[in-house]
RNA sequence: GGGCGUGUAGCUUAGUUUGGCUGGAGCACCCGGCUGAUAACCGGGAGGCCACAGGUUCAAAUCCUGUCAUGCCCA
């Protein structure tokens, strides 16, 4: 038995500190887990693996929200979901940081400082703030292990993820080959996407039109380039095939105006785009002839810099060739390409067949031999020395300068050059159907997140580089034999040890630089040579996408684990996760195991700031979410989070909508609990005991209605759960706690409990409270875990993570009480005649204290059960219900707009408005004897709505609804009666006012003195005065007031009060 | 530059799939009421070129086209 504690006052802060103390304790999140076990059936999560090496933030807070949330929902639902913790350690940003940190500004630096220090202290970068993610994950109540994580750097994972590799490599899907990329010279280093956003500068280049003279044929082709220096590497031209191209004749001279060196001669022929010959030629020319782009596909001209590339064995070379890549918007619509230089170059490069051979070395200088002049200079410095030689050559048509925004080094603040780097490559393209049918079979929240923006994504799928060339990081298992070329990747630690060479060591980690120095035996027969490592650690999305498996040290171990959860059941990160680690999971499992990764993924919009801005460290804008977690609490900010916006909409983060979810959602369910534990304690209320138990058919029709209300409400709240609409679900549950639960159930039955003896009401009352608030608990733990387990503890004595999920599952019943639909129904239009009442008295001018004699109601259902609570709501001493509709209403007849749209088209807003001036009546009439029309339309019954509305000058109101038209009329007579317990009623709330000032407790007598000036009050009401106020000795009339009274005056009756505490 | 989202009152949002009655709520604000009911509650008010511009239609927040802003990803 377990009767309630007094419920306290509400302390968010200190209530979930001394919950996550006692979870810790009782080891509750392994109870979850383990009290499932019999069920034999899991639900698989996996952990997307953050970063420790940056601090979290509030927008970190969401997606392990909706990791939570939906695994203790699970878990509710009798699944058994294990939820192991996970650390993503590589990559870039660590490098960066400690690059930083160091001052190590390029890659020979780094190596200068020595590679294995700089890995130890990227090493211990990565845990910098692993203590602040354990402190905000166990504060945020997210349930997960992180006393067993797994984490990429450790020698076990890094093994499942070669022994992955070594899978694809064996089915032939890895290879080597180029990946354009920013690249500097200075540090030596190529850069991401992030890098080189931190260094676009507007910078003002020489840009020049060149002109490319056609083997066969006396004209040139016109081209442009920002970049001179990719000039030498030139071995093709592209044209847009629908493109329309002509060719001009130079008539005249140009102006004196020309700028730079080039030019023109009279009568030599050129050959661009129709739509730039206006903004591209400074010549007068005549219009030889017009052909699409597709004509010049095939033609050879003459290469700039003979000598500069090899041609050999490569037909395609110094040819014209189709791209669907080029346009018109700048340029000549003619784009000079040089395979290694360029992201489109290289893929039209291959495409076509041109040759792929470097004119820059990795030092930024070009190789020797490409012309006399710049041969071993560095590229950058050979703008004009090129344009020159172009100018001698006659190849330059114009020079000027062009200013646009250029990627720069953010370590050296030198120019990047696109250079193809060597690169190894996961061939993508080879599974891209297998991996559109995955993708396709993954349940995606929203839709479009699979079928738009990754199937989109997928449908282009290019090969994945996943080389990089840096030092922390899964070094890439490949090597290469120095003799034969023999390309080996290694799969497992075992392997390397077999085939290492008996000089080289085991590597104490399976890091650079250790790794580097194994050489191993080349495996080919009669070889016997020594390999050695690709020197390149992996993509750490690799990583990351290898931790279905690799989290369990599969193959090498866990074998079991592993086939019992993959694919995942359910994984959640945000919405820039789609071609990252949504991505990563699903090319490794394709590639891999030829499979799914994953069956559910909802993918999360981010948190913004409250201009809609995202937060970022350089703006200053984020919220750190202790703020909240000490002031609101964690519950708040779930609660916020999930009810404010869909889980995949961007939010604009508002503290005032934190603050909001506490006063509102919080402090009124907390005072709900407060109001029955309070009373419950004080009566000694055993839930469990037969002796005040209530069953559901004697309760009154109040209780019958909040459990029927809470039955329906919960299944509505499952059922946008399992369609990912946790927001509306939330906002059901609010809905019910707020308006249903408090401000009608609660607020109607406060007068049921302050009943002091023991009576079947007030039992009856108290069973219902309790079973309705244990299904709120429940239905609202997997979103706010600690102020549902702190009530539900007070009330059972046991946690709520510990409950079924009431709704029920595959494999648990579900333990809701009956809908009553009739009942719903009626309680809904007995809360809307409330409202029309209030609204009738303030339009009568009635106030509300002030008694109404009768009410009449008058249509719908029978509400007779409610008549009572009516009266009071209303205060209106007796309510009858009358048929005679026509006393107090007439008829006005609604269009409905969709059938009479449908009929009358474009004549409908003549129709309309002839319908607002027909008698009602007489419609009505016609359209039963079925000769209704209007404009020469027929009327049918389907066309309109009838609807019953108040006559003018009654004190009433109609409402229409479900039930059909309703009106309340109120009586608005006053007598003596009426205005003594008028009278009454406003000197006992003033009285209760004080009581209140006074800080008095509910149970203290008061002494009571009343004096009255210009009317009376009946002995009766009086009586009520006393009873109600609890006063011990009451005085009408007696003596004259004394100076602390209070005075007010109602109807004219002055009146004072003075009360003490007796 | 491309792909995918988002844009409704001062703020947070419902409604958009499937066009139809006067575009609903909450917070904040104003007036009134109610209360041994809490940061609560009830009634009323003010506050909306439904981002902008075109188009389709009898009828557009909703469908189509374009533009702008903002976010993510790619270049």
């Amino acid at each position: 038995m377990v009767v309630p504690e007094p419920a306290g006052e509400f302390d968010p802060v200190s209530l979930e500190n001394s919950l996550m103390d006692l979870w810790r304790v009782e080891g509750t999140f392994a109870k979850s887990i383990e009290s499932r076990r019999g069920n034999n059936s899991p639900f698989t999560f996996l952990e997307g693996p953050p970063t420790a090496n940056g601090k979290p933030g509030i927008h970190h807070v969401i997606s392990r929200l909706f990791k939570d949330m939906v695994c203790r929902w699970k878990t509710m639902q009798g699944h058994v979901v294990e939820r192991k913790a996970g650390w993503d350690t590589h990559g870039l940003p660590v490098e960066i940081e400690v690059q930083k940190q160091l001052n190590l500004m390029s890659n020979e630096e780094i190596e200068e400082y020595g590679m294995k220090e700089f890995n130890e202290k990227c090493k211990e970068s990565v845990w910098t703030y692993e203590e602040a993610w354990r402190e905000m994950t166990e504060r945020m109540a997210f349930w997960v292990d992180l006393d067993d994580p797994y984490v990429t750097l450790e020698d076990e994972y890094i093994e499942s993820a070669w022994w992955s590799l070594k899978q694809m490599f064996d089915k032939g899907l890895l290879f080597r080959g180029h990946k354009v990329l920013p690249y500097c010279p200075q540090t030596g280093t190529s850069y991401s996407s992030h890098e080189v956003s931190l260094g676009y500068k507007e910078v003002t280049e020489p840009a020049v039109f060149v002109k490319f003279k056609l083997s066969d044929d006396d004209a040139s082709v016109l081209a442009w380039t920002t970049t001179p220096w990719t000039l030498p590497g030139n071995v093709g031209l592209a044209v847009g095939p629908e493109l329309t191209y002509c060719r001009v004749r130079i008539t005249s001279d140009p102006s004196e105006s020309w700028e730079g060196r080039g030019g023109g001669e009279v009568g030599e022929e050129m050959i661009l785009a129709k739509d730039l010959v206006g903004s591209v030629l400074r010549n007068h020319v005549e219009l030889l002839d017009e052909f699409p782009g597709s004509e010049l596909i095939g033609k050879s001209y003459v290469p700039l810099f003979p000598g500069a590339v090899d041609g050999a064995g490569c037909p395609a070379a110094w040819t014209i060739v189709g791209a669907d890549f080029v346009t018109t918007t700048d340029g000549t619509g003619v784009v000079h390409t040089a395979v290694m230089y360029g992201e489109d170059d290289y893929r039209l490069g291959m495409q076509v067949g041109f040759p792929a051979q470097h004119t820059v070395g990795m030092d930024g200088k070009f190789i020797p031999g490409i012309h006399k002049d710049i041969d071993g200079k560095y590229v950058k410095e050979c703008d004009d020395i090129i344009i020159d030689i172009l100018s001698a050559e006659g190849c330059l048509y114009r020079e000027h300068s062009y200013t646009h925004d250029y990627p720069h080094c953010w370590r050296t603040d030198h120019p990047l050059l696109y250079y193809a780097m060597d690169s190894w490559f996961v061939r993508m393209t080879a599974v891209k159907e297998k991996i559109l049918q995955y993708n396709s079979e993954v349940e995606w929240a929203p839709e479009w997140t699979g079928t738009k923006r990754m199937g989109e994504w997928l449908s282009n799928i290019k090969d994945w580089a996943i080389s990089r060339e840096r030092y922390w990081g899964t070094p890439l298992p490949v090597w290469i034999c120095k003799e034969c070329g023999k390309e080996h990747c290694v799969g497992s630690m075992e392997e390397l040890s077999k085939m290492k060479t008996d000089s080289s060591k085991m590597p104490p980690e399976l890091h650079r630089p250790y790794v580097d120095e194994i050489l191993l035996l080349c495996p080919e027969k009669e070889c016997g040579g020594e390999m050695i490592r690709e020197p390149y650690v992996m993509d750490c999305w690799f990583d990351s996408g290898c931790a279905s498996f690799a989290q369990w040290h599969y193959p090498f171990e866990n074998g079991d684990k592993f086939d019992g959860s993959f694919p995942v059941d359910y994984i959640c990160e945000a919405v820039d996760q789609t071609r990252g680690w949504f991505y990563s999971l699903m090319a490794v499992s394709t590639t891999v195991f030829d499979s799914v990764c994953y069956r559910r993924c909802l993918s999360l919009g981010h948190i913004l700031d409250k201009e809609g801005k995202k937060m970022s460290k350089s703006k200053g804008n984020v919220v750190n979410p202790w703020d909240h977690f000490n002031k609101e609490g964690a519950d708040s900010i779930r609660w916020y989070m999930t009810t404010q916006s869909a889980p995949w909409s961007p939010t604009n983060f508002d503290p005032n909508g934190v603050r909001e979810s506490y006063a509102k959602m919080f402090l009124t369910l907390w005072n709900v609990y407060k109001f029955h534990a309070d009373y419950a304690s004080l009566d000694g209320f055993d839930p469990d005991s037969d002796d005040t138990f209530v069953p559901l058919g004697e309760r009154s029709p109040l209780d019958q209605w909040i459990l029927s209300r809470v039955s329906s409400m919960a299944q509505e709240y499952h059922e946008k759960f399992v369609q990912w609409d946790f927001h509306k679900a939330g906002r059901e549950l609010e809905g019910f706690v707020v308006n249903d639960l408090s401000n009608w159930y609660v607020r109607r039955s406060r007068r049921r409990l302050w009943n002091e003896d023991d009576s079947a009401d007030k039992h009856s009352c108290q069973n219902t409270l309790h079973e309705v608030l244990l299904i709120v608990c429940k239905l609202m733990a997997p979103v706010s875990p600690f102020v549902s387990d702190a009530i539900h503890r007070g009330l059972t004595g046991s946690s709520v993570h510990l409950a079924d999920w009431p709704v029920g599952s595959d494999i648990i019943e579900s333990n809701l009480p009956p809908v009553d639909p009739l009942i719903e129904m009626e309680m809904e239009l007995i809360r809307s005649i409330a409202e029309a009442g209030r609204r009738v008295r303030v339009e009568a001018g009635r106030r509300q204290r002030l008694p109404c004699r009768s009410g009449w109601i008058v249509g719908g259902p029978d509400l007779s059960g409610f008549h009572d609570i009516l009266s009071e709501e209303l205060n209106v001493e007796k309510i009858s219900v009358i048929d005679d509709l026509d006393s107090f209403q007439k008829k006005e007849i609604v269009p409905n707009r969709k059938a009479l749209g449908a009929k009358c088209r474009a004549d409908l807003p003549t129709v309309l408005s002839e319908l607002q001036s027909i008698d009602p009546e007489n419609l009505l009439l016609e359209i039963e004897a079925g000769i209704a029309a209007i404009g020469g339309y027929e009327i049918l019954a389907s066309d309109i709505e009838i609807k019953r509305v108040e006559k003018d000058g009654f004190a009433a109101e109609t409402l229409s609804g479900d039930y059909g038209d309703v009106s309340l009329v109120l009586d608005m007579e006053i007598d003596d009666d009426l205005l003594s317990k008028g009278l009454s009623r406003d000197i006992i709330r003033r009285i209760q006012a004080k009581r209140k000032d006074l800080d008095l407790e509910i149970e203290a007598k008061i002494n009571l003195n009343v004096w009255l000036e210009g009317g009376e009050i009946s002995n009766y009401d009086w009586q009520r005065v006393i009873v109600e106020t609890r006063a011990e000795n009451a005085y009408l009339n007696e003596g004259n007031a004394n100076s602390g009274s209070i005075e007010f005056e109602v109807d004219g009756v002055k009146i004072s009060v003075h009360i003490e505490k007796a």
